[in-house]
DNA sequence: AGCACGCCGACT
DNA sequence: GTCGGCGTGCTC
C-alpha cells in the first residue's frame, strides 16, 4: 500500500497506476519466470469450479507481478495441470482472489506461479473474507459460492474511474419519528455516539419508516461510522434512497441494485469498497456490501421471501446481518410492521431490544381494524353483486365519499389450496380418485388434478350444495366486479406483472396482490383497506402461515388513515384467528412471541436449527448413513417429495437442539465431502433453514 | 468434477 | 509378458 493513505485508490496518481498496468501480462506458463523477492508466495482462494473441498492452494507470485498480486486482488490461475519431464502443462485457468502474501508455503510440492493478476483493485477484504467463510459455514456451503453472492462481476472501465473523495460526514439528525418510540431517541443516540445497540422494531404504520431508517442512517454516519441497510424489493429501496436524499443530500449514500446494469453497479460497489461513501442501502446482496467501519445493520421486513438468496447455499440476509453485526461490532436494526418469529426469539434472549411504540401511540396511528366471516350475509344487494361482505362494502363507500382510494388485497392465485363447497367449505374431491378438483378456466368443467378425469355434476357430498365457489377469485376478475358495482370509480390493478409505485389520493379501487400494494401519493393513505379472502391465506400448508399471513395484511394495513382520520381495515377471516387478533390488537410482536413460544414447544425453528436434506432414495440414505450429527438430533423422513424431472426424490429433515446448528453445519458438510470422496456420486441437496416445511 | 495412478484378470 | 478394468486420491 501507498503512503496516500486509506483512500489512495481514489487518487489521481493511484489511477494513472491503474492505466499504466492495463497491458498487464496476459496468462501464460511463466517458464522460466524469476519470481517476487519480497513475500513470493500468493494464498488463492479458487473461485468456482468443482472444488467441493473448500480450501485454499498457494502459488508462486512472478516478479512481474509482485506490486499488484496484493491481498484482495482477482487472479487468474492453472489448476489441475499435470507434470512431464519436470514441466508442467496444460491445466484449466479459473477465477480467485488472493487471500494473503506469504514468505512461504505450507505446501511441500513446487508452486505453480499465477498465470495472471486480473485487477490489482482489492476487492476482497480481509472482514469480507471473515464474513463469506462464516457464512460459508453457518449454511454448509462452501466460500468460492458466497463469495460469487458477495463480489460484483468486474467491469473494467468502471474500476478505471476515480471515485470522488469522500463528503464530509452530517450532524446528528433529530428524533423525527422516532420519538414516537419510547426507545427511539436513546437508540439514535447510541448510534452517533458509536454504540451498537439492537432492536427489534415494530414500525407503526403510515408512510413514517423510510424516514426512521435514514434518520438512524444518518446518526450512525454522525458518530463516524458507516451503515447498511437492505430492504426486500427495488420499491422500498427508492423509499429509502429518497428519504436519504431528503435528510442527508446526495454523496453520501449509495443504493446497490441489480436493476443499475454491471458498469453503474460495479462503480457504485467500488465507492463502497473504496470508502468513498459510508453508506449503501439495497437489496439482498447489499448485505455483504463492504462498508467500512460498519457502526449499524438495517435490514427491513426480514420475514419478506426476497431476503431469501435462491442460489447456493441460500443464505438468508437476517442471519447475515447478526453474523456480520457480531462480528464487526455493529449495532442492528431488525424492521418491519410485522415481526419475525426469528426477531421474537432475538428479544426472548435478550440479544436484541424491542423497539415499540407504547399503546396510546399505537391506538393513534393505527386505522380501525373490523372483522367479518365471508359467511356474513350480503345484505345490500350492490354489495352482493361486488361479493363484499356489507361492513366492507360500507367501508369502501365511505372511503370514496370522503376522496380516498380504496385499497382490496386479493391473494394471488397461488395461493389457492383447492376447490371447496361454496356453503359447508368441504374439499371438492374427485369421486373416483379422491384427488383434488380443478377449473382449468373459468368456464371449463372440472378436472382431477391427480387422475385427470372430468367432472360435469359435481355435487356436495356433505351438504348437497351445487354450488363450487372457485375460492379464490383472483386480482382481473375482482376488479370487473367491483368495476361493474361501483360504477364511474376508475379501478387500478397492481400484481405481479404490473406493480404501481403510487396512486393519487382520489376516489379510486384499487386491486392488489400482496406486496405489490402501492402508497397513497401525498403521505395520507388509504380511507379503506380490505383483506379478502383471509382463509386462503391462513390455511396454507406452510409452518409459517399465521406469521406470513399476519405480515401481509399488515403490510397493507400500514398504507390506511388513522382511524381519527375516518381509516378502516376489513379483514375477511375467521375472527378467533391468531393472526386476525394480532392485526385488530396492532401488536405484532405480541403475535411473534406467541409464535416463537409454540416453535420452542414443538422444537421446530428457530428455537432448533433444520436442516433438508433431499435427493435420489439410494443417494439421501446414503448420506444419513454416513452422517456424524450432534448428540440429541433428531431424523424426521425420509418421506417422498414430488418428483424432479421425472426423478424418484425423497426429503429428510434434520434436527438440532438450541446451539447446536453450527455443529449439524459441520456435519453436513463433512458428510457431502467424503461422498464425493466415495465417489458415490449422486448429488444430495442440502439446505440449512429449510423455507418449505409444512 | 476430471484425470491421473495403481493393482488384479484375459489376451497376443 | 501386456492391455485395460475402473477404485482411490489429488489438484498449489
Amino acid at each position: 500500500m501507498s503512503s496516500t493513505g486509506e483512500n489512495g485508490a481514489a487518487e489521481p496518481e493511484q489511477l494513472a497506476f491503474i492505466r499504466e498496468t492495463v497491458k498487464r501480462a496476459k496468462p501464460r506458463t511463466w517458464k522460466g519466470a524469476k519470481r517476487a523477492e519480497h513475500l513470493p508466495v500468493a494464498r488463492v482462494v479458487v473461485d468456482k469450479g468443482v472444488l467441493t473441498i473448500d480450501k485454499f492452494f498457494d502459488y508462486e507470485v512472478p516478479a512481474a507481478m509482485a506490486e499488484e498480486a496484493r491481498p484482495g486482488a482477482r487472479v487468474r490461475v492453472r489448476f489441475g495441470a499435470r507434470v512431464v519431464k519436470g514441466q508442467r502443462e496444460g491445466g484449466e485457468l479459473h477465477d480467485g482472489f488472493i487471500v494473503a502474501r506469504l514468505e512461504k508455503s505450507d505446501f511441500a510440492g513446487p508452486l505453480a506461479p499465477l498465470a495472471q493478476v486480473l485487477s490489482p483493485e482489492p476487492v476482497l477484504s480481509p472482514q469480507l473474507l471473515r464474513l463469506c467463510r462464516t457464512v460459508a459455514d453457518r449454511y454448509a456451503g462452501t466460500l468460492a459460492d458466497v463469495l460469487q453472492l458477495a463480489i460484483p462481476p468486474r467491469h473494467a472501465k468502471a474500476e478505471a474511474e476515480p471515485s470522488p473523495p469522500p463528503l464530509p460526514r452530517p450532524q446528528p439528525p433529530a428524533a423525527g419519528g422516532w420519538q414516537r418510540y419510547p426507545a427511539g431517541p436513546d437508540f439514535l443516540a447510541a448510534l452517533a455516539g458509536g454504540g451498537s445497540p439492537r432492536a427489534v422494531w415494530a414500525a407503526l404504520p403510515g408512510p413514517g419508516w423510510p424516514y426512521e431508517i435514514a434518520r438512524a442512517v444518518a446518526a450512525t454516519l454522525a458518530g463516524g461510522r458507516g451503515a447498511l441497510v437492505v430492504l426486500p424489493d427495488r420499491r422500498s429501496v427508492a423509499r429509502v434512497d429518497q428519504a436519504l436524499t431528503e435528510l442527508l443530500g446526495p454523496g453520501l449514500h449509495v443504493a446497490l441494485e441489480a436493476e443499475l446494469g454491471p458498469r453503474e453497479r460495479y462503480r457504485r460497489w467500488l465507492a463502497v469498497s473504496r470508502g468513498s461513501v459510508h453508506a449503501a442501502i439495497g437489496t439482498r446482496a447489499t448485505m455483504f456490501a463492504p462498508v467500512r467501519d460498519l457502526g449499524l445493520v438495517v435490514v427491513w421486513s426480514d420475514g419478506d421471501g426476497s431476503h431469501s438468496d435462491p442460489r447456493a447455499p441460500h443464505p438468508h440476509v437476517r442471519e447475515v446481518a447478526l453474523l456480520r453485526a457480531a462480528d464487526e461490532g455493529a449495532a442492528v436494526l431488525l424492521g418491519g410492521h410485522a415481526v419475525t418469529v426469528e426477531g421474537a426469539q432475538l428479544v426472548s434472549t435478550g440479544w436484541a431490544r424491542p423497539l415499540v411504540a407504547d399503546r396510546e401511540t399505537v391506538r393513534q396511528v393505527a386505522p380501525r381494524v373490523r372483522t367479518v366471516t365471508d359467511q356474513d350475509q350480503h345484505r345490500d344487494a350492490a354489495a352482493q353483486a361486488a361479493r363484499l361482505p356489507s361492513v366492507a362494502w360500507e367501508a369502501a363507500r365511505e372511503s370514496l365519499a370522503a376522496g380516498h382510494p380504496v385499497l382490496i388485497q386479493v391473494p394471488r392465485r397461488g395461493y389457492v389450496p383447492r376447490l371447496a363447497c361454496g356453503r359447508c367449505r368441504t374439499p371438492a374431491r374427485c369421486r373416483r380418485c379422491e384427488g383434488p378438483l380443478e377449473a382449468p378456466s373459468a368456464d371449463a368443467p372440472l378436472r382431477c388434478g391427480w387422475c385427470g378425469e372430468a367432472e360435469n355434476d359435481w355435487h356436495c357430498p356433505e351438504c348437497g350444495s351445487f354450488r363450487l365457489r372457485a375460492q379464490v377469485v383472483g386480482a382481473r376478475r375482482t376488479a370487473e366486479e367491483l368495476g361493474k358495482a361501483f360504477p364511474r370509480i376508475p379501478v387500478r390493478t397492481s400484481g405481479r406483472d404490473a406493480v404501481l409505485d403510487t396512486v393519487p389520493d382520489e376516489p379510486s379501487l384499487v386491486i392488489s396482490t400482496p406486496g405489490a400494494e402501492p402508497v397513497v401519493e401525498g403521505g395520507g393513505g388509504y380511507g379503506a383497506v380490505l383483506l379478502l379472502d383471509g382463509w386462503a391465506l391462513l390455511s396454507r400448508p406452510d409452518l409459517r402461515a399465521g406469521e406470513e399471513t399476519l405480515r401481509l395484511w399488515l403490510a397493507a394495513a400500514a398504507l390506511a388513515r388513522p382511524s381519527g382520520e375516518g381509516g378502516t381495515v376489513v379483514v375477511v377471516a375467521e375472527p378467533s384467528a391468531r393472526p386476525v387478533q394480532a392485526l385488530v390488537r396492532w401488536d405484532p410482536l405480541g403475535h411473534a412471541g406467541l409464535e416463537r413460544d409454540e416453535r420452542a414447544q414443538l422444537h421446530f425453528p428457530p428455537v432448533s436449527r433444520m436442516a433438508s436434506v433431499s435427493g435420489s432414495p439410494a443417494a439421501v440414505a446414503d448420506l444419513l448413513n454416513l452422517i456424524r450429527l450432534p448428540e440429541g438430533a433428531d431424523v424426521l423422513g425420509p418421506v417422498p417429495v414430488p418428483a424432479l424431472r421425472g426423478e424418484e426424490q425423497e426429503r429428510a429433515l434434520l434436527r438440532v437442539e438450541p446451539g447446536q446448528g453450527a455443529a449439524l453445519a459441520s456435519a453436513l458438510k463433512a458428510a457431502q465431502i467424503a461422498r464425493i470422496a466415495l465417489r458415490t456420486a449422486e448429488a444430495v441437496r442440502v439446505r440449512v433453514d429449510p423455507t418449505d416445511i409444512g
